[in-house]
DNA sequence: CAGTATCCCTCATGATACTG
DNA sequence: CAGTATCATGAGGGATACTG
């Protein structure tokens, strides 16, 4: 049944899947993507494939049970593969799949908006506290 | 001291903040607009300006209390502003700042990359759940 | 209509300790 | 090194009831 081309197939999913409505599995999906973690992670991923303990340094703060179900997550999801090399001590590598890496441009997008616009937010914020109390 | 152009302080933005630092603000700002509800009612208020139950109804399944919660974020970080047009029953309408314009294409990107890759992701997760136990 | 105020409970996350 | 296991806490978020 290879009738449908890959662009047909998105169009389905566009209409199949609609994050507004409550029961729908993307709003999981979204979620998961959403995470601050996520997006810190594809983003140091997308740098070079890293190992654990690079990931945890280079991810500051995060906690190693955060750090090992965020990935465990995103390598269920297929957006980062785990490569065990047997050795002494054993070393774990992790790095963007295909799918990882169509997502990329949006996780590198939010952190950078994040980062470039932080100022401006600090100032909103800044208004609406002194305009309302306190 | 206004010698530094728009684009010179976006760089100078983006050395000041950086994400992957644990005592960034940017850690915080991440946070909310990688929110689920956050994204959603950008998208939805994106559409067109809306009043409260006009939100609560698009986004399907927020509670009153998320909503509330999660728009006088929005307000506070200066991405959506909230208009009261005195009158019996009282007229609330929510609308995207500039800056909540600003970051617009992202969060459509977010949900629509959720849509269009829900079936690849799902799939992901039926391989590794057979592969793994369970 | 557009909220605010409570209660309550689950789950996400962190801290700590242990292991192949 | 790369985890797993366990415990503890508090914030996230739903349900319900009330108000200008």
């Amino acid at each position: 049944m290879a009738t449908r081309t890959a662009a047909q197939q998105r169009v389905d999913a566009k209409l199949r899947y609609d994050a507004y409505v409550a029961e729908c599995p993307t709003r999981h999906l979204l979620d998961r993507i959403s995470d601050k973690w996520t997006s810190l992670l594809i983003n140091a991923l997308a740098e070079q494939p890293r190992r654990f303990g690079e990931l945890s340094r280079r991810v500051a703060g995060i906690s190693q049970k955060m750090l090992t179900q965020t990935l465990r997550n995103l390598e269920r999801d297929g957006l980062v593969s785990r490569t065990v090399t047997p050795a002494v001590p054993v070393r774990v590598e992790y790095a963007l799949t295909p799918l990882g890496l169509d997502l990329l441009p949006v996780m590198q997008a939010i952190k950078a908006w994040a980062e470039a616009n932080m100022e401006e937010v600090l100032a909103a914020r800044a208004d609406y506290d002194s305009a309302n109390g306190s």
